[in-house]
DNA sequence: CACTATACCTCGGCTGACAAGGTATGGAAA
DNA sequence: TTTCCATACCTTGTCAGCCGAGGTATAGTG
């Protein structure tokens, strides 16, 4: 199973979870709070949204998982793999060609 | 029909060419070269999103149309309705907050 | 005992992006 | 003439993936 590329970039949640993992190893519930906090509330993953897109990511190998257990709950723990990395570069490279696209047409004049 | 806002931002299409046709009344084939031109080709609306994302505005009210003969041809000119601005003023406050929140997630701190 | 926070998960629906195709005109080149 | 490109519109079918709503289970607190 192979990636394709957003050609117009809606991945936004594969993004930003391949950039925290790309920092360290994190959990499902881990990320979903860190990216609240880091993005000022801005981003808010949704549970449907982050399991599933963490799930399709290992599939298509860009993380890695191991179980964990702390204090009798179970925990899965996830990594980037070099894969994921590439991957991450590419969606970092078309992100910013895309907002600033965006900016340039929000910023072209209203008037005169 | 009623508008649904995006949670996490795709409707960058829908967002664009409220922008464009908020500044001068539009056709198709013209938003979508002014499109590539002004964001300097990071955005590319292909037809198979274009057209059917005007009809689709302007079901719901946040476009106006009219025909026009030009030279033997046939365009259709696209205006942006009241309600239409304010679907523009609700989906770039989305995008800036959606687009900051992103980049600050990506600029947090690799390592350190 | 109830409730909240933690921690994982799945299901079904729907939107909407996209590729690929189709029609038709005008003008220029061959 | 015919071919080709640019203009100008359109539809169809597909599919990813976002989302809400639901479900399970444990630990700790009031």
């Amino acid at each position: 199973m192979t990636e394709r590329d957003p050609t117009l970039m809606s991945g936004i949640p594969e993004l930003v979870v391949l950039r925290l993992l790309a920092q360290q190893e994190m959990y499902g519930y881990e990320i979903a709070r860190s990216l609240k906090v880091l993005s000022q509330d801005a981003l808010t993953l949704g549970e449907g949204v982050l399991y599933p897109a963490l799930h399709t990511m290992e599939a298509r190998g860009l993380l890695r998982s191991r179980p964990k257990q702390v204090d009798g709950r179970t925990r899965i723990y996830y990594q980037v793999t070099p894969r994921g990395r590439k991957r991450l570069e590419r969606l970092t490279a078309s992100w910013q060609r895309v907002s600033e696209g965006v900016d340039r047409v929000l910023g072209a004049p209203s008037h005169e």
